[in-house]
DNA sequence: GCTAAAAGCTAATGGAGTTAGCCAGCCATG
DNA sequence: CATGGCTGGCTAACTCCATTAGCTTTTAGC
């Protein structure tokens, strides 16, 4: 028999591709094995545990999103800089769905932590977007909240279904990046 | 032996209370019936199953908003109204963060399940204070998404412990206020 | 080739959700 | 006041899942 050839990284990547198809509350340490052609003690070889799994699963969603928000943001400034962050979270949200919801709990456990990092590169975007306007040092900090919470929320309301289909979703969508680039204009 | 005079409201507040002081994930069967003087597979006498158990404390915590959002609307209009509300769900969420996170999953099975009009009664709301700005009819449910977002994002995140203390939390959600207020008015 | 660490396996434990089936308290009726 | 049924609570049992212990075998380096 030869061996699977596993790794912290496969066993990361295998949960969070299963979680996004079936929902991170129903990923099983037997579904992973599964996944990976292995018994589910062995992925104890390579992972603490389910906390430390979902854990990885956060770091690694963190660090997809920071590198597609630092690519959507190559050379873009202001209102195309705001618009292709906004577009970039919100269609990686829609997409890895499970992963994301893995960011949730949020608790890292040091500067080093690979979320913490993670969700540094991710703040630093944002931060950069803001750059693109006029705005008063002591405001930038609540500005970032606002995009975070703004984005943050939307996406996580659409990926749970929670938008009712009367009116057009993308509208409401391209309605509030226009709101919030007026808003931060003046 | 006299009996507990259990019924389904009183199991799902005792998982309510539960829930904002473990946290929702947290909350087991066995911990409900405990708390409730009783062994735990009498639960499933008043509540079918955890799925259900947590669709009632879901429902539960839509009315409660609704309730203290209506009440808090009181007599108000524009930026005043505007305030209230988002003080409202801001602290609703930090007080009972366990059952609002029921909320999460959003899926009403039908336009008569508690959810679906719990949920309808906190939009009315959020149309309510709405309707103090001049708005274009046809942007009313952009705004309005753009309300839920926000503030769902930010209690969210608030409740995760997700923003980092150097800068006041307060201040940034006044600031917030502010900014929807003064985007709203244009 | 040889050895030791690492990676996988089987077996076993414990906890949580759930179901089945028993029994007693409560309520309405006679 | 007795009684018969319903209902709510209990014990026992089952399953599924996470996790641990301990064994075995591959594999990398000498």
């Amino acid at each position: 028999m030869p061996r699977a050839g596993l790794d912290p990284a496969a066993v990361t990547a295998a949960a969070a591709g299963l979680a996004d198809e079936i929902g991170l509350a129903n990923v099983t340490m037997g579904l992973v094995a599964e996944r990976l052609g292995v018994r589910t003690p062995s992925l104890y070889k390579h992972v603490t545990g389910q906390a430390d799994l979902n854990r990885r699963i956060a770091a690694l969603a963190l660090a997809e999103v920071g590198d597609a928000l630092r690519d959507a943001l190559q050379g873009r400034a202001g209102r195309d800089a705001l618009a292709a962050a906004a577009r970039t979270l919100r269609s990686y949200v829609v997409e890895h769905p499970g992963r994301y919801s893995a960011t949730l709990p949020l608790n890292p456990q040091g500067p080093d932590d690979p979320i913490a990092i993670g969700g540094a590169r991710v703040l630093d975007s944002l931060a950069a977007v803001l750059a693109g306007y006029d705005i008063d040092p002591a405001d930038t900090v609540h500005a970032l909240r606002l995009l975070r919470s703004l984005f943050h929320g939307f996406a996580t309301i659409e990926a749970a279904g929670g938008f009712e289909m009367d009116t057009d979703v993308d509208k409401s969508f391209e309605w509030l990046i226009d709101f919030i680039d007026r808003g931060l204009k003046t």
